[in-house]
DNA sequence: AGCACGCCGACT
DNA sequence: GTCGGCGTGCTC
């Protein structure tokens, strides 16, 4: 028999698999799990391909396969296919499938008890109350000590004397199947035709997208919901793919509802034996519903039938650092590899996904109202022109005379501002000096709650100093613009007898105090609710009737391409928060710029004709979903070093015809952590292979000496 | 991921 | 002189 060879991919960083030769008595088929020798050491590794052998070459040979279940054929190429769009090492995706190797571990077991059909004779007052109150059987010893009140040292001597019987078991417990039928929802009309769609999509078992566009509130997840249920009906998978921020206990609970079970969550702050646990679910097959944020789609998917990505428009599905990807566009990748349907689902959905839904790419399935008794609130602007603030202050008349009369009413308002802390900008008044980072080009933001300076990029922090560090005047500084605390500080001031709150990642870090103030919310204790990102998303607030925008020129400037998409999309889901249930709710937007595209269509509801002065302006100048975009992010610790490094990577660009490269500029961010930043965007056309020609054009020079070239491909972060 | 290699500062 | 800090590059 001839030898074989072994392509091996690690999981650390290398760009591709390594070849191995395999003795002749080993059974190995692709996706293997197999230890062999890299460098120094031994590693595991996975088989991605199988060759015969290449005699012109010793190789080194594989030591043993691991006797796991195999990768499949499919999540494999899904690494390649990643590794390649993306730019990035196949090594390191592989790394992200395979996570901790912790996770192929057999899980540690732990003892059960039950009580012993003989029981001892001697049946003290402790040992009868074990025996009473001690259950339901089986439990852990501590359990049993805790619910008889009773010492551990005694349930431990009732085990010696065989009153209980241990019994091994998993720590890892498998999920529970869900129930398919179990808390169908009634479906109204609209939404019954809608998720008839998404169901035979699904039934196709083949490659599909379809976008379920409907307004916020228009019930989406009930619709999708039939989806999954026909998707894991015969024993397949599904993955529901949220925003990391929407991740809470309300969404889970909307699936235990449904589906009788807990679904199996993922994000990445879970701990390790939470982690391993999903992770080995996923891979036998059993976990078959499976909530996460965009990492989970590179959890080992043994038979993955559906993909829902909710909210598909959220920007928290770009990955910046590391492995760059974009789970969105990867869940169509992994669909078509799979070859199974995908829900986009969004109430303001990204221009990319409407092109393809509207050139029949991707079916478009439109829910097109809020069902029952909710409606769309009114959304009109506030011209700060005309309409200023008083000095150091931030809510205009209009904003203040509408929250007067929800409080009137008993009614509720919230009031949006995406800025944590207190003032985004500390200056000092006797010589002009901005508080900044020490390594980062950026303002630190005045937290009053804690009194410190904080850098939101990095996280650097300090207390705010005494006296100006440059000129050294006492007291010099002065607070300039708004965050939340200071709207906070206002409304008291306005509403001295309102119930106010905070609601950002500041004040609700842990998910009890969030959920305990969002329940207070919902219960109607809090009369304005002052938030940032955080409330966009999320629960149905009943009796919120108004929605106050402190800002809605934020995020307009600056030369992100994407800049009015994201203000609509944001304003959208901001001012979809009010009036839900009800039919008198209504926004209010703050604006120094009333007559731009984004805020005239938010005004006028008009969905559409933003949409199409947008794909206008995009189609003219080739910009997505016209055009491919790439940036190049080069940084180093030397400024002048890294200024002829990107000067030099720009002569080495391969020529080709139609394709334009911006650059090398000075991003926003100049310097973050000390590292000084070029960055270069790189422009084609749709049917160029622009991931091909970056790979080529990196492979083209050295890095060297402290120096840092980082390709992001479709950016969404101009920065 | 490890581990070697190499370049600068501190020290018996 | 040389010990060792870490930043960088390589592993079939």
């Amino acid at each position: 028999m001839d030898m074989q060879n072994a392509q091996i991919l690690f999981p650390v960083n290398v760009p591709g698999a390594f070849d191995y030769s395999v003795p002749c008595d080993f059974k190995i088929s692709i996706g293997n799990l197999v230890y062999a020798p890299i460098g120094k050491h031994i590693k595991l590794g996975v088989v991605v391909s199988l060759g015969k052998a290449d005699q012109s070459r010793k190789l080194k040979e594989v030591v043993s396969i691991k006797s796991v279940k195999p990768i499949t054929l499919e999540m494999i190429d899904f690494i390649f296919w990643t590794a390649r769009y993306n730019c990035v090492p196949a090594g390191l995706v592989l790394k992200m499938v395979l996570g901790n190797l912790k996770f192929l571990v057999t899980s540690p077991t732990v003892n059960y008890f039950t009580l012993s059909k003989n029981l001892p004779t001697k049946l003290t007052t402790a040992r009868l109350s074990l025996i009473n109150n001690g259950g339901p059987f089986p439990a852990r010893a501590s359990e049993i000590a805790k619910r008889a009140n009773i010492s551990l040292g005694v349930v431990r001597n009732f085990i010696r004397s065989g009153g209980l019987i241990s019994e091994a078991h998993q720590v890892d417990r498998p999920f529970d199947a869900p129930i398919v039928n179990y808390g169908k929802l009634n479906l109204t009309n609209d939404q019954s035709i809608a998720s008839e769609q998404l169901v035979s999509q699904v039934r196709k078992k083949a490659f599909n997208v379809s976008l379920l566009d409907g307004v916020t509130g228009s019930g989406k997840t009930e619709v999708y919901f039939e989806a999954v249920a026909e998707a894991i009906k015969e024993n397949g998978q599904a993955l529901i793919l949220v925003p990391e921020i929407s991740l809470t206990q309300a969404v889970i609970s909307r699936f235990k509802k449904r589906f009788g079970v807990f679904p199996a969550t993922w994000h990445s702050q879970m701990t390790v034996a939470a982690k391993r646990r999903v992770w080995r679910e996923v891979k036998n097959g059993q976990a078959k519903l499976v909530v996460g944020a965009r990492s989970a789609l590179y959890l080992p998917f043994e038979s993955l039938r559906l993909i829902v990505v909710d909210e598909e428009h959220d920007t928290s599905y770009k990955q910046e650092d590391g492995v760059t990807y974009n789970a969105r566009d990867m869940s169509v990748v992994r669909s078509k590899i799979s070859n199974h349907s995908v829900i986009l689902a969004s109430a303001t959905p990204s221009l990319e996904t409407l092109v393809n839904a509207r050139c029949g790419k991707y079916a478009h399935i439109i829910l097109p109202e809020r069902p029952g008794s909710a409606f769309l609130p009114k959304v009109e602007l506030v011209d700060l022109k005309k309409f200023p603030t008083r000095k150091g202050k931030f809510i205009s008349e209009p904003l203040i005379l509408a929250i007067k009369k929800v409080l009137q009413n008993n009614e509720q308002a919230m009031l949006y501002l995406n800025r944590r802390g207190y003032a985004p900008l500390i200056l000092c008044q006797s010589c002009g000096e901005k508080l900044k980072s020490p390594d980062t080009d950026s303002w630190l933001v005045e937290h009053r709650s804690t009194n410190r300076a904080v850098c939101h990029f990095t996280g650097f922090s300090m207390p705010i100093p005494k006296s100006c560090l440059k000129c050294c005047a006492e007291d010099s500084f002065t607070s300039i613009g708004p965050g939340v605390e200071r709207i906070f500080e206002e409304v008291s001031i306005l509403f001295p007898n309102a119930n106010v709150e905070i609601l950002s990642s500041d004040t609700s870090g842990k998910p009890k105090e969030l959920a305990s103030r969002m329940s207070r919310m919902e219960k109607g204790e809090i009369d304005i609710l002052i938030g940032t990102q955080m409330v966009v998303k999320g629960h149905n607030f009943p009796n919120l009737t108004f929605v106050g925008v402190i800002d809605g020129d934020l995020s307009l400037s600056g030369g992100d391409l994407r800049a009015g998409e994201r203000t609509f999309q944001t304003l959208v889901q901001v001012s979809g928060r009010a009036g839900r249930t009800k039919k008198s709710g209504h926004a209010l937007i703050q604006t120094h710029q009333p007559e731009h595209e984004a805020l005239a269509a938010l005004e006028l509801g008009d969905r559409d004709s933003f949409i199409e002065a947008e794909l206008n302006l995009r189609e003219a100048l080739l910009l997505p979903p016209f055009g491919k975009l790439a940036a190049v992010i080069i940084s180093g610790i030397d400024e002048k070093k890294t200024d002829i490094f990107a000067k030099k990577f720009i002569s080495v660009a391969p020529k080709v015809n139609d394709l334009t490269v911006l650059g090398p500029s000075e991003p926003l961010m100049g310097r973050i952590r000390g590292r000084y930043r070029r960055r270069i965007l790189v422009q084609s056309g749709l049917e160029f292979n622009l991931s091909k020609y970056m790979q080529i054009w990196k492979d083209r020079i050295k890095t060297h000496s402290n120096l840092k070239l980082q390709i992001d491909i479709d950016p969404q972060n101009f920065m």
